[in-house]
DNA sequence: GCCAACGTTGGC
DNA sequence: GCCAACGTTGGC
């Protein structure tokens, strides 16, 4: 089956692509949203990520990530020292999953969310509409779309 | 730091 | 099962 493509939000302040280039790959933990995470328990092994960085002056996509293991409990759920601790999560039962993800590639533009608003090929992405879901599938041509505009030369 | 949007919780 | 209260996300 075809690779299928997402969209991350990460705060660059906690981890951005700077850092997951330095790491090679990291596991994604943290996301305690249900829709985000049943996006997560989706993905499979060489699906496209595009690494966005939330919270940030200005927000946008950063560069690209590639999914290297499928979804697999979130240990810090059952951390009471972590700040993504949740009591009902339980080794046994666990309510929050995680993926690995390594780094692809740093786009030579980064590119800013007001910018990508005004793309009309780019007008249905979930993004705009959604705009707290932290984990979302991009289409193949939404995703064209971004590693062109992040490639490009000025 | 503010606040709008919106997901989650819990009383009923 | 509804919905008000509450908490969080994330742009600005």
């Amino acid at each position: 089956m075809a690779a299928r493509a997402w969209l991350m939000k990460s705060e660059p302040d906690v981890f951005g692509i700077a850092a997951l280039r330095r790491k090679r790959r990291e596991h994604w933990d943290g996301v305690r949203n249900f829709q985000a995470r049943n996006f997560m328990r989706e993905m499979a092994i060489g699906d496209d990520v595009l690494f966005y960085h939330s919270n940030a002056r200005p927000p946008g996509v950063a560069g690209l990530a590639r999914v290297c293991k499928t979804a697999y409990p979130d240990t810090t759920s059952f951390d009471p020292s972590s700040p993504y601790h949740d009591p009902r999560s339980t080794p046994d039962q666990p309510r929050w999953f995680m993926v690995d993800v390594e780094f692809v590639e740093e786009f030579a533009r980064f590119l800013p969310l007001d910018g990508l608003r005004e793309v009309p090929a780019l007008a249905d992405m979930i993004l705009f509409r959604r705009s707290r879901l932290s984990v979302q599938p991009v289409s193949r041509a939404e995703f064209q779309t971004i590693c062109r505009l992040g490639r490009a030369r000025r």
